[in-house]
DNA sequence: TAGATTGTTAATCGATTAACAATC
DNA sequence: TAGATTGTTAATCGATTAACAATC
């Protein structure tokens, strides 16, 4: 099919990026084709659940064949949007934003954070790699003029649910969160948790001994 | 009831430490009394959700008034054995093993990174707050010593397998991965992904305009 | 063709939500 | 007591898995 309208699962989008990683892995290896079958071996996933992610968006696959490992990559790069260059904002030069930045920059994709803010004197002006640091004041007025729709919280808890709003108010429809803060956003914003400390404290749970 | 049986669903163990950190804010607050319904508005949550969440491991309430916060707090610790001090190793002293581990001192909970690895000869021996990188070669010897069961991996994609294995080989049961690859672990060994890159590339999909 | 594998429908499984008796 | 809220069962919803016709 082709429209719009079927509500795509969460958890479906969430795995088209190991998909698209494994993928170009597997190129990386000159494999030209892949089964469900084999990829679900790989990814410790199951084959029939890898099919209908992908039916989701279209019919990639050969019967009998496999898909075709280059296209696929094309075509989930395509429906994540990572097929165009995509501005990133990041807010908050600690340590943790330092590392996001670094590693952004080690490995380009098309999501690109070319935009860090940080309240402290002291960090503004500070260069990471390609990026200068600049103060939080031109966040808003920043977000404008680039019409950046993507940013990266790693600011602390106190100032996360601020720099929240301040995103929003910029235009911001998407947000990752460092912060360990349970934020509140508008209904048209999406955001995505990613806390250290939750994940390791959730997994606490499953030491034995 | 009491004995353990019932097996958790995860998505029950990972909101617990949500439900947690923001318990300590209302007891930060004075509140000493909360019932699901207020909760549940402030956590945007189901308040039947987190009666059922709670009712897994037992009647922590008392109905017509609610649950008592800091009876709650400790009875979400003592679930996710928070109770006692967990030694967390940390392989990787990259910018985000610095970041993870700085974060980790400056909010001192009960997870302790307390060893931290790399194999490069120049981070060796360089301080991280309280705690000195090491050798990665002692790391197998180091978390037997230790009885280290709880491990963060930081490394590049490149090594996170062998990282892995090696944590495993060393009796780590439960493994935070923040590199962008698909590890492979035994039953055993509770393994949960914290992949910036994937974060926000499936972020990307949202992102309308 | 015969064997393999997709896309999709149907069956299963599990998690979320609603409802309500018990009770503070 | 009357009002509120739990713990829990039942109903709903959604996601995963199995099965298979279509077809390369």
């Amino acid at each position: 099919m082709s429209t719009k309208a079927p509500r795509i699962p969460l958890g479906v989008i969430r795995r088209l990026p190991v998909y698209l990683r494994h993928l170009k892995q597997l190129e990386d290896h000159h494999v030209q084709t892949v089964s469900s079958q084999e990829l679900g071996a790989q990814l410790d996933l199951n084959p029939a659940q890898i099919r209908k992610d992908l039916a989701y968006f279209g019919e990639f696959g050969r019967k009998g064949i496999g898909y075709e490992v280059r296209y696929l990559i094309d075509k989930i790069e395509q429906i994540l949007k990572l097929d165009r260059e995509i501005p990133v904002a990041l807010v908050g030069a600690g340590h943790l934003g330092i590392a996001l930045c670094h590693y952004n920059q080690n490995k380009p994709g098309n999501l690109v954070i070319g935009h860090v803010f940080d309240n402290d004197p002291a960090k503004v002006g500070m260069r990471i790699g390609q990026v200068v640091v600049r103060p939080a004041e031109q966040l808003e007025r920043c977000l404008r003029e680039h019409q950046i729709r993507m940013a990266v919280i790693a600011v602390p808890a106190e100032h996360a649910q601020e720099v929240a709003d301040r995103l929003v108010q910029g235009g911001v429809t998407a947000i990752l969160n460092f912060a360990p803060a349970a934020l509140r956003v508008p209904e048209h914003v999406h955001l995505r948790n990613a806390d250290f400390t939750s994940e390791l404290q959730s997994l606490a749970y499953y030491v034995l001994d």
